[in-house]
DNA sequence: ACTAATACATAAACTAATTAGGTATGGAGG
DNA sequence: CCTCCATACCTAATTAGTTTATGTATTAGT
């Protein structure tokens, strides 16, 4: 069972700056590894990652840089900021009281 | 912290259709019903619930009848259907698997 | 007479995710 | 050499669930 549509909404952008909040990160990169954590149930398309980005960074929850990669291929790096690292935990809390939530209706 | 939003997108329906797994109810009530389960937690605006009911009714997801309440007022009660059953056993698993994925990405 | 609680309903706005397209480079295989 | 795949980025338009802002109507209590 893959999770899509409107059940991650809301959710992406606690992924996106919890994998950056241990590395910075490219989008391609960023996209294998989710795929690669989640055995490929976690799928996002690249324009949901590169929407996701762009309000990311509106919001001034990263930074970003243009860095070479192999065969100086240009990789645009993110960078979690300050700001970022305390928006990722007040969705964290906010996590934990949907499960509880979740957890009172849901047979589980 | 209250749920609001995207977070909860996607989710309304299993929170419904769960409480009516229960017993038959109406808009108002299942409204207090959530309200009183988290604790003022969960808010649903009643334009909110009445979208959701209309769009599982639509799906044939739920079954609708007026009811007189006391006083004579009318209540429409709705109830879930076997589809629905079905829908919400779908998404309890659809949910869980959410669960364990966010579980791999935020430090809970 | 007014207010609060009960009870239902919808149109328009908002916004995040998806669909569907686009550009460009380099390596491998035929 | 030419095609295909992997890497790497981007955006316009659409879709769809939730919210905002309204509206109607009844009954009970002050």
């Amino acid at each position: 069972m893959n999770i899509v549509g409107d059940l991650l909404r809301g959710h992406t952008a606690s992924i996106v700056l919890s994998i950056l909040s241990e590395n910075d990160s490219y989008g391609y990169e960023l996209n294998k590894t989710m795929e690669r954590t989640t055995d490929g149930k976690l799928m996002l398309t690249e324009a949901t990652l590169y929407t996701v980005f762009k309000r990311l960074e509106k919001n001034e929850y990263v930074n970003s840089y243009w860095k070479d990669g192999v065969n100086n291929v240009k990789r645009k790096y993110y960078s979690i900021t300050e700001k970022g690292i305390e928006y990722l935990k007040s969705q964290t809390a906010a996590w934990i009281e949907l499960e509880h939530t979740m957890k009172k209706f849901l047979k589980l």
